[in-house]
DNA sequence: TTGAAAGCGCTAACAA
DNA sequence: TTGTTAGCGCTTTCAA
């Protein structure tokens, strides 16, 4: 079905057609019921892909979103993930464009593998996300000219990046400890080789020095690996370690759960044994389950949203130079991190 | 950068290009050297979709998929919703193809409300996602012509479907359960107007029924509303109920991480007081917190695999009348279903 | 082995 | 107000 037979089912030119479908122009009335008609028998729908290549405006109305793999069974990665893409389309729909999404390639070599989206030259831009950022694919996409923006730090060059305020996420969690008065603040991590961890640590460390106290290495650990068991193994170090902390910063979800389990098992109390402050806990899931937590909030949708308009102003050519925008967090108050006032006993974490 | 400057450039004609980049025909080797090294030095990408309008099939190598919006902070719906989309672009990328996503109105009333992917004319064929499903949205959405694949129930008039085996799901479930030894079977389901649940219980009943054993109302419990607190409500109930069953058979997880929650808080041991088969339960996160639940397994992204499939074979003409695809189920066995023998003790749920 | 030219479905000047 | 025509960037005949 094309513009062609509806055109001639109306009997009119296809111009015509062509204008009541896009409101230009004048159309005598009777002619556009003619043709509305047409169309309404025909179930035509125009051909965008022909659209925009006949339009002035040489843009596809099409951005891509390339996400790393995920770890498989990684829940919250997928929780992260999912809510960016929901960010993005909040603000495609809003322009009336569309999203591509695909993802990356494990171990990106050269500009065959560039992702298909790219190769059909199908996007007006496209938004990198998930961690690892391979850096010879970001050369390559850079190279296509086309707009990009990176979600999470990448140094090698200067792109449009979208970060999220980790150094401002750990000061304050360690500031919150610091101000409840808490003495010995421990801290659980992931590799640091991973950006975002080390921004939390460096901002924890801020906090500490801001609060004169200093940090010890005993206290803060590195736990590369698979997330839940690295945080039930760190938490099981914490514990035994002498003097036994106060408190302790994780700095993500999964390695919150693992660490859970262990205080659990060992029937160790949150907070009167050990406060917690943890990161990007907002799920009912964990609420259901632990209560609600004290974390950082950091607004993945908003993530989205940020990225997606940043990436139509590059496209709309109101972002000439690469720049960041940095998404802040928020401390959100729960029990596991509130010293326990006599009658004040908020809905403890574990029974 | 078109092809026309690239073929300037390499003073040949745009045919010669368009041979060597899609190697068709025979091309000189000499020619192609000039060719790619001109490619190469602008960084043409060819334009897909001019490209596709070109071409002899009709089509834009697109597809789209099209979900509810997710419930807020319903963590396990992200889950399944990645996963889905996981699968569907496995199989994308097999075929070279590539995948829009846009999110469905929450109210769809007419045609206007259709997704822009749709109304832009991008996509050769549709995937629709999650739950509820519109009947005006399909009805429209099949109007158009285009392939469309249905996840999930849908009763109204025939469309291509994907279905889980949910009927055998809470079949296995139950029967698992029987055979363990299990006399008292309780079940905990949502709202019985949404399928999957429905289905579930039509399968738990099945199983009872081929068992010889009688079900009781009393012990089947229609929880809508939040489902990590209709998890909790309703496993009180259970527990409150005289005779107290000793197995229970909870629709899904979200369901489960609440009723779970009661279990804890009352130090009711899972499963020596109560057994326990789950749905859906294969992420890290539950197997951390709660130990390895005895579960059914969906596969969510092979449902995405089935759709995708589905939808090409639709869109290659291969598949003329509607049908349905159904994914079956797998029981996962854990601890929390299995009679406790000595010496042959399983990791616990729950200590 | 290559180039010229037609055409994919549409939009947008230009004429009528 | 409408129709005719020339592209958009590409692929694909058909000739050379």
């Amino acid at each position: 079905m094309t513009i062609k037979e509806v055109a001639k089912k109306a009997g009119v030119s296809i111009s015509t057609v062509s204008r009541v479908l896009n409101n230009k122009n004048w159309v005598d009335s009777k002619t556009r019921e003619k043709v509305l008609l047409a169309v309404e028998e025909t179930h035509f729908v125009p051909n965008g892909i022909a659209r925009y290549l006949g339009g002035e405006h040489n843009e596809t109305g099409i951005i891509g979103a390339l996400f790393a793999s995920p770890v498989s069974s990684f829940l919250t990665e997928y929780d992260v993930f999912y809510k960016i893409v929901l960010g993005i389309t909040d603000i495609t729909d809003q322009h009336g464009k569309c999203l591509l999404l695909e993802h990356a390639k494990e171990d990106y070599q050269n500009s065959d593998q560039l992702p298909n989206m790219i190769k059909r030259g199908l996007v007006d831009g496209i938004i990198v996300g998930g961690v690892p950022i391979n850096e010879n694919l970001i050369r390559d996409l850079k190279k296509t000219g086309r707009a990009l923006v990176v979600i999470g730090k990448y140094k090698s060059f200067p792109t449009h990046r979208v970060l999220v305020d980790n150094f401002g996420g750990g000061y304050t969690a360690a500031e919150h400890l610091l101000q409840e008065g808490y003495k010995n603040i421990a801290l659980i991590a992931g590799s640091l080789d991973i950006y975002h961890y080390a921004d939390k640590v460096s901002g924890y460390e801020a906090a500490c020095a801001a609060y004169k106290r200093k940090t010890n290495r005993k206290y803060m650990i590195e736990a590369p690996g698979q997330p839940e068991e690295a945080g039930y193994d760190s938490m099981k170090r914490l514990i035994n370690s002498k003097p036994k902390p106060d408190a302790v910063f994780i700095t993500d979800p999964s390695l919150t759960i693992g660490a859970l389990r262990y205080l659990e098992e060992h029937e160790i109390k949150v907070p009167a044994d050990i406060a917690l402050v943890s990161y990007g806990c907002g799920c009912n899931f964990i609420k259901t389950t632990f209560g609600q937590l004290t974390y950082i909030h950091n607004g993945d949708r908003n993530i989205g949203h940020a990225a997606a308009r940043l990436l139509f102003d590059i496209i709309e050519g109101n972002a000439q130079d690469e720049y960041d925008i940095t998404i802040s967090t928020r401390l959100i108050i729960g029990s596991s991190s509130i010293r326990e006032k006599r009658g004040a006993k908020q809905r403890p974490v574990k029974h």
